[in-house]
DNA sequence: AACCGCTTGTGAACGCAGGTACAAAGTCGC
DNA sequence: GCGACTTTGTACCTGCGTTCACAAGCGGTT
């Protein structure tokens, strides 16, 4: 409706809008140049890429495309000037100040996973409302009490907040977060936020991946024969 | 390719195929019905449940048509017939073993995490290829060297197989799952898994998802306004 | 017993993402 | 300098997922 012609007015000044699928596979790409980077070769193929990165040799050049033409034909794409590029589009290299609330077995460990201070996130506030936990130092950040929450995110302007609490105090976390300033929330506590507009959530569920796992294992195996196969001739898959 | 041919067979007997992305909505409608059983109310309608969960009533009873006509019309779903089918439709209630490799923060995190053994998964294996590491419990189990992996997929026979371990190490583990029998494995190392046909592997990337909301923060505040929000007028709704 | 309102279940349209195939373009070899 | 090969970038198509809208069905009420 409005896509046709909002492009037109875009198409120059901004390269394009960028589907939301298409960033998290940018980011995927990006960390594969790292990779690659410290190894000499000065130029990837889309093919090359694409297996490293395990999707489609097409569909990654159609997510490069949409950060304009960046690869040169016949040769393909430079390792250094497509980091540039992705880095740039993801959001640049910039420290991302984060804050952290329910410092659990989770939430410790996400604060000194070393994969989030090498893309540019630092937990720069981790919040906890057990008095015992406190006071620990976790990823060389010190815990704080959970009514500091308003102060820490006004002190540190961070813009993405981590919530790994139980499921029951998620959303009064989650809008505490949003009355201090934060707009992305990223939610590992298994319940649907709900957030006002201009709030992004990104939720990851643990236990849904393990249950669609179990599923597609259940309906490989059809009805699993409870003690060894008897392999009643034919009709292979019952349910 | 025997797709056509199976639902062919099955549609009479099953209703459907379900659609992956139906499956993970499915796991999540079981667990706000699992609140809701707490409650007294006999009934939900889809409206209920869908805001509880997240999504589009429509939705929601599409994703329930794959199970057959499980609601009453005017009423709603009965609660305690609505779990037990879903339950029934991922996969029962059986406890399901897996072994989790890699011992670290996250996969101790994991280990203990009380969200898995509520919905059935049991850890009947952990494995770390730290000496220092092994003979340690966590979460009811005892670390074991990674040379017994092989042992442990056959003793307990772990149907899902959980890597938590560094980039550089995660594909050989994983085809040692696979050669010892796991065919599903949920994948928390950064790096693109390649398996035989017949396995599922679902990818969990802690740090993209860190970077889609980076993204989307910096295309939300474009130019990035440096100081305040100067609140240019009209536009309403900017995306 | 019949009506009314509420809720389910489903058919159709829309939009989006992924894959295929091909044309444009640039480099390497001769 | 020219031709052939390689690789990008893109247009088209197909299939999936999501949403909208409506008919069917059931309980409560009079």
């Amino acid at each position: 409706m409005f896509g046709s012609l909002w492009s037109l007015l875009v198409t120059e000044s901004r390269p394009r809008i960028i589907p939301e699928a298409t960033v998290a596979r940018l980011a995927v790409y990006l960390r594969v140049l790292a990779g690659l980077a410290g190894d000499g070769c000065g130029h990837v193929s889309s093919g090359e890429l694409a297996a490293a990165a395990g999707v489609n040799p097409a569909g990654l050049r159609k997510d490069l495309s949409y950060l304009g033409p960046c690869g040169v034909r016949g040769v393909g794409y430079s390792v250094s000037g497509l980091r540039e590029r992705l880095t740039a589009a993801l959001g640049g290299e910039r420290s991302r100040p984060c804050v952290l609330v329910g410092i659990g077995r989770l939430g410790a460990a996400l604060a000194d996973y070393a994969g989030f201070a090498s893309r540019g996130f630092q937990f720069v506030g981790l919040l906890d409302a057990d008095p015992e936990r406190v006071g620990d130092r976790v990823g060389g950040c010190t815990v704080r009490p959970i009514a500091d929450l308003e102060s820490v995110v006004a002190d540190t302007e961070a813009a993405i907040g981590v919530i790994t609490t139980p499921a029951e105090v998620a959303q009064s976390v989650c809008d505490r977060l949003v009355a201090a300033g934060v707009r992305s929330i990223l939610n590992f506590a298994p319940v649907a936020l709900t957030v006002p507009g201009g709030v992004d959530v990104r939720k990851v569920d643990l236990s849904v991946e393990l249950q669609v796992l179990a599923f597609l294992d259940q309906q490989r195996d059809g009805g699993r024969p409870p003690v060894t196969v008897p392999v009643p001739a034919a009709l292979g898959a019952q349910r």
